[in-house]
RNA sequence: GUGGCUGUAGCUCAGUUGGUUCAGAGCGCUUCCCUGUGGAGGAAGAGGUCGGGAGUUCAAUUCUCCUCAGCCACC
């Protein structure tokens, strides 16, 4: 199992689809890779179908890489939300969607099953720190996250030496930092996590302070804390100039749903520069967002930029792509989508080189 | 030609026994938000002298008359 050169961007197929996209579509937008869920495919599928399926990547036909959250977060952000989706003990998380029976996920299953998965990376079931969680409760979520993280690492060796597994074979394994927004926390939180031993750590939580500005400081103490070695995950991050920064800090794995998410609605990044030969992302304004949603679009016959080569550019102006917003075609969603994730594949090239 | 119905925001339409909840809704439009994904959602905003004219009244989008436009029915 390897992962390709750093840095990379992987774009969240959380249900095993890149919406909008089928994986030749992915492959063509020069993304080398893609995350899933845990949670959700275990949902979904659970391991039986995932085993007659020959693993993630041969039901997807997809060639290239693919990590596996562990389904911490959203579980834990769905029950920060309504407490009535289930709740969080120190053996694992119970969940109950309504119409679905009720499931437990622990540290130990979601390990298993995202081996049953067979992807490149996997990540330990974390608690999730709520942003707005004071001292006591962070410092709650950071033990049991630690403790998950022990369980977590157990339970790989343990399946490694089932299927004899050496080093070449078995995926990396992600450690993933807790403690929100106290700075000893998270550092306490990476002590511990090094001691296990993981290949690399995720900046975990809400990256986003309440002022609305990404959390560099936190980055800062990831950064500063672990071992050259170790691989920094920006876990759900993020916009493009907050991945130019954390990669000048250091930080080598991204995974994110803005480009995609962001593409169905109507928002596309565009470069500000004529080719892409030009682009320079360490320049403060290097990319504006286009809207073809807008009426005002319709009769503009340019394509969406000229510094990019995707499908959409090449083929479509910003006049058709409006049009297909308009009547909101299913083939809007998927042009923007691709023309977003070259945007982010082309962001990425610009960053190995300058890096 | 006669009788009836309709005419309120760009679109589809509510509403008024005449008076500061009568000038509204939905959609569309404009601007913004979206960060380990619900193809989700949210925030703010612009738009109408209630077809036109006259009359009744302290007061009319609401009542009366005339007129214009569209639709239906009948000669």
């Amino acid at each position: 199992m390897k992962l390709p050169p750093f840095p990379i961007f992987f774009p969240d197929a959380t249900r095993a689809v890149v919406k909008t996209l089928d994986t030749t579509d992915i492959e063509n937008t020069k993304t080398q890779g893609i995350l899933v869920n845990t949670y959700h495919l275990y949902k979904d599928l659970g391991p039986d179908l995932i085993r007659k399926n020959g693993g993630i990547k041969k039901m997807m036909g997809w060639n290239g890489s693919v990590i596996s959250d562990s389904g911490g977060f959203q579980v834990g952000s769905l029950i920060k939300k309504n407490p009535k989706f289930g709740k969080v003990t120190n053996i694992g998380v119970t969940f109950k969607a309504s119409g679905e029976k009720k499931l437990l996920l622990t540290p130990q299953k979601s390990i298993r099953f995202q081996m049953d998965l067979g992807v490149d990376m996997v990540v330990v079931l974390d608690d999730f720190t709520d942003p707005s969680d004071d001292y006591k409760k962070a410092l709650e979520s950071v033990n049991r996250t630690i403790l998950w993280a022990k369980k977590g690492k157990e339970e790989f060796e343990k399946i490694c030496k089932e299927r004899k597994l050496n080093k070449g074979q078995r995926p990396f394994i992600l450690g993933v930092v807790q403690g929100g927004k106290y700075l000893d926390l998270r550092k306490y939180c990476i002590e511990e996590l090094i001691k296990i031993g993981f290949d690399g750590l995720g900046y975990g939580g809400w990256p986003i302070k309440e002022n609305g500005e990404f959390d560099y400081e936190v980055a800062k103490v990831m950064c500063e804390n672990s071992p050259k070695t170790y691989m920094l995950y920006g876990l759900g991050v993020g916009k493009p100039h907050e991945i130019v920064n954390l990669v000048k800090m250091g930080f080598d794995i991204f995974d994110c749903v803005l480009p995609t998410r962001d593409a169905r609605h109507g928002r596309l990044y565009v470069y500000n520069a004529k080719t892409i030969k030009e682009i320079d992302v360490r320049k403060p304004n290097f990319y504006s967002y286009f809207d073809p949603s807008k009426g005002k679009n319709l009769d503009d016959l340019s394509p969406i930029s000229t510094a990019c080569d995707c499908l959409t550019c090449k083929k479509y102006s910003r006049s058709y792509l409006a049009h297909l917003f308009k009547i909101k075609d299913f083939t809007a969603g998927r042009l923007a989508t691709i023309h977003n994730l070259r945007f982010y594949s082309i962001l990425m090239e610009k960053l190995k080189l300058t890096s």
